[in-house]
DNA sequence: TCTGAAAATGGACCTTT
DNA sequence: AAAGGTCCATTTTCAGA
């Protein structure tokens, strides 16, 4: 599963998760390596699957979805197509970021991102009241955003 | 703070959220605007901050940390300056993709990225255990991230 | 909106290990 | 073979008319 990947990877990696539009020539003065060579890496990990896509952040605050809420899920059962059913409703739902099937006291936890409380209410209602498999959930309002990314750590040493 | 944006805005920003390598004229083609129209807007939307940035997506597995975590956090006191420090250690962790500060029955959530338990393991310590200000903490595996995204929903009608 | 210059990407080809 | 570098064609971006 995993990808075998050197130092150049590792740093080339670890600039376009902070910025994707450093052009390549910039990389490599920054990693040591010719423009076609960056070039090449590049579009090798993209092909592995190392780099999954490219994408804009957008600020929530910006385009009027001001609040971030977590949420978490109990279900009643774990019935295989049950729990598939939900996933794919969680998966559809625009407002929800993320969700992760979790071990634990609770099952799933949601990363939503919404316009202001009401709407939140009314998505408590779709997901989780009109929804028999949902024993009880617990919602956690955001009041800081204190650290968003999706970056995975990478070790530049050696 | 929000920014005034029309369909084009919108329609603009669904696509590069999605994949924001897609080229400006291919952007155009599918928004029926001119490729000078695409590029200009885009443009106006990352000054104005409704773009915060560009960002290759990482694919976990592959490179190594395959284990997420979700992590819930009850400070022993709120003072400010000391609710601060922790904020700050959290944002220099780089295992700690995101860190919510939350009203409800926790005071932080946390979305960590790790190798393994070890590393986890470790790092509560470090985070947790050795901070006199952390009254407890949970911890949640994932089994599966269902969805995985920082996506703000964009209103496409109209 | 159109046109064209500047910049960036990505392929061809040769060299090194 | 695998990966780097240089050079060049093509594509993309982006500003002026």
């Amino acid at each position: 599963m995993a990808v075998a990947l050197d130092v150049f990877d590792r740093k080339l990696l670890a600039e376009v998760q902070r910025d994707a539009h450093t052009p390549q020539n910039e990389l490599g003065a920054r990693v040591n390596l010719s423009t076609a060579a960056v070039n090449r890496r590049l579009r090798r990990m993209a092909d592995d699957g190392v780099i999954d896509r490219y994408t804009a952040v957008v600020s929530p605050e910006k385009v009027g979805c001001p609040l971030t809420i977590v949420t978490t899920v109990e279900v009643e059962s774990e019935q295989i197509d049950l729990l598939d059913t939900m996933k794919r409703t969680f998966e559809l739902c625009p407002q929800i970021q993320q969700c992760y099937y979790v071990a634990g006291e609770w099952d799933f936890v949601l990363i939503l991102t919404v316009r202001n409380m009401e709407q939140y209410n009314d998505l408590t209602r779709q997901l989780f009241f009109a929804n028999n498999n949902v024993k009880r959930f617990k919602t956690l309002v955001s009041m800081s955003r204190v650290k968003v990314g999706l970056n995975v750590p990478v070790e530049l040493d050696e």
